[in-house]
DNA sequence: CGTCCACGTCTAC
DNA sequence: TAGACCTGGACGG
């Protein structure tokens, strides 16, 4: 997705968007097989918060959890402007629409709260994110390469595929080492695990291929932030879930562990 | 034309 | 631990 800076600047643009605009319907592009969304009342308002990947849209009382999956996103447009790919539309009673645009149509919502499997975010809560951590680091899946628990929601809530290679790049971290024993000895892991997606978030976070920025942002200064991921001089390797993990080549694959 | 790849979950053998 | 869920861009023949 989409992840962490991006789901943060999502609800940052809900927000401006929203702000004294007033919603009267809601609809769903028949096309996505997601649920049908009833508004709560004749009229109503939208605000946006966000938590590692997910993000709740307040609407009256009620909220409305989203996730972006690979391509999510959300355009205000006026109503018949709407962009392609528009899924789930909200529209205001002055001739604008609120969409949530995604191509792929892995992102989904429901009439949910925070998703307790995961865990806290590493910028909004950075304290309860590391003490969360630490008291679990006996738990077996730190005994997994570092490399591969960064994408672990439970524990690093927001981090995604290129914020764990710009983490352990930046970190100087070997991708390969057991989590437990990395993250007792490189204390830098858990540090970016706040300062770096801030960073993207600062910069208007990813512009990547499948992610349409809407924010308008120049999309050089973000390329030139990525160190690791999609570099060339970088290696990569198939992690266990099939994603591919971006790393410096100073380091080598541990065939035991990915 | 075809094959491979993409910022992520999910659920089903 | 494979697929499944999707569209589309890059690149090869």
């Amino acid at each position: 997705m989409p992840e962490l800076a991006e789901l943060k600047l999502s609800a940052q643009y809900v927000n401006e968007q929203c702000d004294g605009k007033v919603f009267t319907s809601i609809k769903k592009n028949p096309v996505h097989k997601g649920l049908e969304i009833t508004p709560p009342a004749k009229y109503f308002t939208i605000r946006a918060e966000s938590k590692g990947k997910e993000m709740l849209l307040f609407i009256n009382g009620q909220t409305l959890k989203f996730t972006f999956g690979m391509a999510g996103s959300f355009k205000m447009t006026k109503t018949g402007e709407e962009r392609k790919h528009s899924h789930l539309m909200f529209y205001t009673n002055d001739g604008y629409t609120l969409s949530f645009v995604d191509v792929r149509r892995f992102g989904k919502w429901k009439w949910d709260g925070w998703n307790k499997g995961r865990g806290f975010d590493p910028t909004t809560h950075y304290e309860d994110f590391c003490k969360d951590i630490q008291e679990n680091l006996d738990h077996k899946v730190f005994n997994n390469p570092i490399g591969e628990i960064l994408l672990n929601q439970r524990f690093f809530n927001g981090i995604g595929n290129y914020l764990r290679a710009e983490i352990l790049y930046k970190a100087n971290q070997d991708p390969f080492e057991e989590a437990r024993v990395a993250i007792k000895n490189n204390p830098k892991i858990i540090a970016y695990c706040n300062t770096i997606p801030l960073e993207a978030f600062m910069l208007g976070g990813g512009q990547l291929k499948q992610w349409e920025n809407p924010f308008g942002v120049e999309p050089d200064r973000f390329t030139k932030w990525m160190k690791c991921y999609g570099n060339n001089n970088m290696n990569t390797v198939r992690d266990r879930n099939g994603r591919t993990l971006w790393y410096d080549p100073k380091w080598e694959p541990k065939t035991e562990l990915i």
